[in-house]
RNA sequence: GGACGGGUGGGUGAGUGGCUAAAACCAGCAGACUGUAAAUCUGCCGCUCCUUGCGGGCUACGGAGGUUCGAAUCCUCCCCCGUCCA
């Protein structure tokens, strides 16, 4: 069976540690996934990726149709070819830009009309659409669309989208289960139901009997306090079935990953490391270095000590802030690689943790580390 | 020696009588970023005082005077810079 998932250990926490198994590879959960929207993670190689040992990464199903087209990259052997990429790879369906292109589109039942970002015109992605580029595509994991609404939403608009969602899930399904091919491809359900517990408990309710081999958390992390998530997602992770992964999605800062672990989360997504590498934010084991800050302009050491990063075993903090001054190239090379690394080596430490049964105590003294860091002026001083 | 043109806040550079502590951009300083319309966006950016307010005081458009209720803007002289003519 080319698709499995299983859990291998559990913590008292609520934590999992889990593999997936892939045709493309397996991903050890709870995995962090880099996002490579446009087939690439900005400002890194796949050999980049591999050395990180990134398991999966992101593409977006709307990029990728707009630019280069979906049918331009099944002709040149799917998108892991295309991007010589041969490790898993998860799309997203286009349900995050209903939410992030929110003026440039337009949402009914049938689907959703999108002005394009590119050149203003006009595309209509519909559920088998997206799952029609999904599958010229080739990703390993397809997700389904969904409504993804603001935050703050009232009931009714909340009802509403979550709603729809689970139509235009049921519809996913069933055109997977026309045109797709399950062994190639697994489809992952989305719970919608904003910041309202009974309509999340309903849509998860509703989702897992459509049965999907995988269910996704969407619509949170979008504006709403850090708790109020972690509420959420405690209350869908409970009734999601415990044999099938669970993927919190564009989620989250460094000091909230293990809360979502703890919660029973098995894999999340997030731009934060990428982006806020591109924008001079670097993520620590002491904190956040906003290397860009005047302080660091004749400071030799490395961005954290604790770092076994490739960039960290061999530039300065003062290198750094150099390169992100001038603007040069290398800046987002290196600091996108450190905070990868950042990520992904916290993964790999919370996976340590739940085989031990300690991811309280990891959690724990991460988070009160990087808590106190940001009290203290919310970036690494000396 | 003469004829033009020009000297504005760290830089470039708008501004020809009040709406100008002075556009815009750059540099500088700080902040934000959560399924990527993001190498982006936001704030500050003369000094100073406080009860932090579309608050008060001071200083400021080469220099010194002058005209005017009011001057970066008009006048006089001087100093610099550029171009051209002797």
């Amino acid at each position: 069976m080319a698709f499995h998932f299983e859990v291998l250990a559990t913590d008292p926490s609520g934590a999992r540690l889990g593999r997936i198994t892939t045709p493309h590879g397996a991903i050890d959960t709870p995995a962090f996934m880099p996002v490579g929207t446009a087939a690439t993670v900005k400002g890194q190689t796949q050999q980049d990726l591999e050395a990180l040992d990134a398991q999966i990464i992101l593409g977006n199903t709307y990029h990728l149709y707009l630019r280069p087209g979906h049918e331009l990259i099944r002709r040149m052997g799917g998108l892991h070819k295309f991007m010589s990429w041969s490790r898993p790879i998860l799309t997203d369906s286009g349900g995050f830009q209903v939410f992030s292109l929110s003026e440039l589109r337009k949402v009914n039942d049938d689907g959703v009309t999108f002005r394009s970002h590119l050149d203003g015109s006009e595309h209509f992605l519909s559920p088998e659409k997206a799952l029609e580029i999904e599958i010229a595509l080739g990703s390993d994991i397809a997700m389904v669309l969904d409504e993804c609404i603001e935050a703050p939403a009232d009931r009714s608009r909340t009802k509403a989208a979550a709603a729809r969602t689970l139509d235009w899930a049921r519809r996913s399904r069933d055109y997977f289960a026309k045109h797709g091919e399950a062994t190639k491809q697994m489809l992952f359900g989305i719970v919608q139901g904003g910041a309202h517990e009974a309509l999340r408990i309903e849509s998860a309710n509703s989702l897992v009997d459509l049965d999907f081999p995988g269910y996704a958390i969407g619509g949170l992390a979008v504006g709403e306090p850090h708790p109020v998530t972690c509420e959420m997602t405690k209350a869908v992770t409970a009734r999601l079935p415990a044999d099938k992964p669970r993927y919190l999605m564009g989620v989250g800062k460094p000091e909230q990953i293990a809360d979502y672990v703890a919660l029973g989360v098995d894999m999340m997504d997030c731009v934060l490391p990428t982006r806020s590498a591109r924008h001079g934010c670097l993520y620590t084991s002491q904190g956040r270095v906003l290397i860009r800050n005047s302080q660091y302009a004749t400071d030799p050491r490395p961005i954290d000590e604790n770092c076994r990063c490739a960039v960290c075993q061999r530039y300065s903090r003062a290198y750094l802030r150099h390169l992100y001054s001038t603007g040069e190239f290398l800046s987002t090379i290196l600091n996108t690689h450190h905070n990868l690394y950042f990520y992904l080596d916290t993964m790999r430490k919370i996976r340590e943790a739940i085989g031990f049964g300690k991811l309280e105590t990891f959690r724990s003294d991460l988070q009160s580390r990087l808590q106190r860091a940001e009290r203290t002026g919310g970036r690494v001083s000396g």
